[in-house]
RNA sequence: GCUGAUGUGGCUUAGCAGGUAAAGCACCACCUUGGUAAGGUGGAGACCACGGGUUCGAGUCCCGUCAUCAGCUCCA
């Protein structure tokens, strides 16, 4: 794999190489492998376009011919920054290396060269086998930072070889036609209008029923294991933010209106915690009220920045299964795991187990703009927490600068079609809100005391969460999350009586059906179900007047004829069971 | 918010030297259909995202807005 990467981080000098023949002027910055290739972030006074590729990608292929030497060459930091007068972007890098440090640079054939730690292939000669292939320009901000300028990003895939490229540019066409804003609305899941707005989906009864689905099971478990139910209002006086702190560090992803000088004025909220926090704190509160797990379906409005909205995976107003712990100390740890067990059971049932991964977001400490609280209670907090994650043996990754404002998440994370990561679930500890509204108990000893909170979600947030089984299953999903389980259809009319006996007795036993007896032919309705990816279809006919046939087909147009109708419903139940574990 | 691309009937697309919209699927009607992934005929449906501008004339050129997509940044 390392062998890999050396090959991709090579051809990005080739890359840049080539760009530098066409275009003099260029200023080359950085060029990393990826996972699927590498790319080079170059700023270049125009625009390069797809068009321009074909020309670099030829260069590429005859630097590759040439087998041109890398040659590294070990500079002093003095001799390094005259190298690179002329590049900004070089000079800061190399600035930034401590004094006295030797720097590489890596010479590529005779007249160019390139900062670079390496390694690299010993001559271009070697990467003749390589596959590569130009993928995509887009923008990208120098250091990843919104203050810098943005350059812009040349992305190529690579592989060691032609067939590993194509391979791989087989399974990203694969994946696209998975792809959940495209075929959620061609399956007729959701839908979206100009003149309502970004990240404001119409959900279409597929969709609503599905989440409809997810919601009541989400609700049914929560009430099993212990959690009250909560409903709290959806706008409030930016009071309730300012106390929460939510108006100082999550303003701009607000809806705010009103004159917030004379205090008249409302905010749609970003987050439920400061109003489920209302139900602890209604009375005088005891040790043996904790822990208090709170549960709401909840509805939230984020004024996202415009090119975030994307899909049903990032919206303005979207509903998740919410909840807030409150708990002691001595209960942190416990309850962190509940959570963390009702969050494996959700995505075990949704068949997503396989398909995550874990985070543990911490705060940056230098990042003194976003976060509140001290060091002190931040390391503590994080600590507990890496403490709790070991024990648990998650396995899980470490990330700073992924916390909330308020506190560390774990965060369970999974990719979409396009490989692009988003969290899916989150636990996170809260050690300072609490305190901010006041939340005591009075402990055994007499003691008043702030409790812990952990705030958590079981399934996430319903719509993305709905994108992703739409991805996973390419909209075929299972059968206990189908908005339509089986549709009934009849050969022709005349069996329609008959037909809808055979639906009763689905409906009667709790199964989600629709039927199709119109006078089309079979062939056109069948196809129109398959087209729908429906989980099952029934086709009811006769031999004669008094011979009913029945012929049950899956989905990949198995026949499963033969069942009798209670034997296939008693098969049904059994397979939402068995999924649901 | 930033960079780039895109926006033609419900869907997929054609139309681009600028001369007032074309097709398939879907929809509706009629006919047909005793059989397992596209039966036939006919019909309706689009001020070409929206608003300005250039022009005798704009889907086609220019500007703005909105929306959609990819990426960056941000985040559930």
């Amino acid at each position: 794999m390392e062998e890999l990467q050396t090959i991709r981080h090579s051809l990005a000098h080739v890359l840049a190489k080539a760009l530098k023949k066409y275009y003099g002027d260029v200023l080359l910055t950085i060029g990393p492998a990826t996972a699927d290739g590498f790319y080079y972030d170059i700023d270049l006074g125009q625009n390069l376009t797809s068009e321009d590729m074909p020309k670099i990608e030829a260069e590429m292929k005859k630097i590759i011919n040439n087998n041109e030497k890398f040659e590294k060459i070990v500079v002093s930091k003095e001799k390094a920054l005259e190298l690179f007068k002329d590049n900004p972007y070089k000079t800061e890098i190399i600035s930034e290396l401590p004094d006295g440090e030797e720097i590489s640079i890596y010479k590529l054939g005779e007249d160019f060269f390139d900062l670079c730690r390496g390694p690299h292939v010993a001559s271009t000669g070697k990467l003749s086998n390589a596959g590569f292939e130009f993928k995509v320009i887009n923008g990208a901000y120098w250091r990843g930072s919104e203050k810098n300028k943005m350059l812009q990003r040349v992305y190529f895939y690579a592989f060691a070889n032609k067939a590993e490229l194509a391979e791989h540019k087989k399974q990203v066409q694969e994946a696209l036609k998975r792809d959940h804003n495209k075929l959620g609305r061609e399956l007729e899941y959701f839908t979206t209008v100009d003149y309502i707005g970004q990240g404001l989906p119409i959900m279409l009864p597929k969709g609503a029923k599905t989440i409809q689905i997810m919601q009541r099971f989400v609700e049914d478990e929560e009430a099993k294991r212990g959690y009250l139910l909560t409903k709290t209002p959806l706008i409030s006086k930016t009071e309730l933010f300012k106390i929460s702190g939510h108006l100082d560090h999550y303003r701009e992803s607000m809806f705010i209106w009103g004159d917030e000088e004379k205090g008249e004025a409302f905010a749609l909220r970003p987050m439920t915690c400061p109003f489920q926090y209302q139900v602890f704190l209604n009375r005088t509160r005891s040790y043996k009220d904790l822990p208090m797990r709170l549960a709401e379906t909840s509805t939230l409005f984020r004024n996202e920045a415009s090119g975030e909205c994307h899909g049903l995976i990032r919206l303005r107003q979207f509903t998740i299964s919410e909840g807030h712990i409150i708990v002691t100390p001595e209960q942190l740890e416990d309850e962190f795991r509940n959570c963390v067990d009702l969050a494996k059971y959700s995505l075990g049932c949704m068949g997503l187990g396989d398909d995550v991964s874990f985070r543990f977001s911490k705060w940056d400490e230098n990042n003194k703009e976003k976060y509140i609280g001290s060091k002190e209670e931040w390391d503590r907090v994080q600590d507990k927490m890496r403490e709790i994650l070991n024990d648990l043996k998650i396995p899980f990754v470490e990330a700073d600068g992924e916390a909330a404002f308020y506190g560390p998440k774990l965060d369970i994370q999974i990719k979409n079609v396009f490989g692009k990561e988003d969290t899916i679930i989150t636990i996170q500890i809260d050690f300072q809100i609490a305190e901010r509204f006041q939340m005591f108990y009075t402990d055994a000893d007499g003691v008043k005391k702030n409790p812990y909170i952990i705030h958590r979600t079981s399934v996430g947030c319903y719509e993305r969460t709905l994108a992703y089984l739409i991805e996973k299953y390419a909209g075929a999903l299972p059968l206990w999350l189908a908005p339509e389980q089986v549709r009934i259809l009849t050969i022709n009319e005349r069996n329609k009586d008959y037909a809808q006996g055979v639906a009763d007795k689905f409906i009667e036993n709790g199964l989600r059906i629709t039927t199709d007896f119109r006078n089309e032919t079979i062939g056109y309705k069948i196809r129109e179900a398959m087209s729908q990816k429906l989980p099952y279809l029934v086709i009811i006919g006769e031999e004669e007047e008094s011979n009913k046939t029945i012929s049950i087909r899956g989905r990949g147009f198995e026949n499963l004829s033969g069942l009798k109708v209670e034997d296939f419903i008693n098969r049904l139940k059994e397979e939402v069971k068995t999924f649901k574990k």
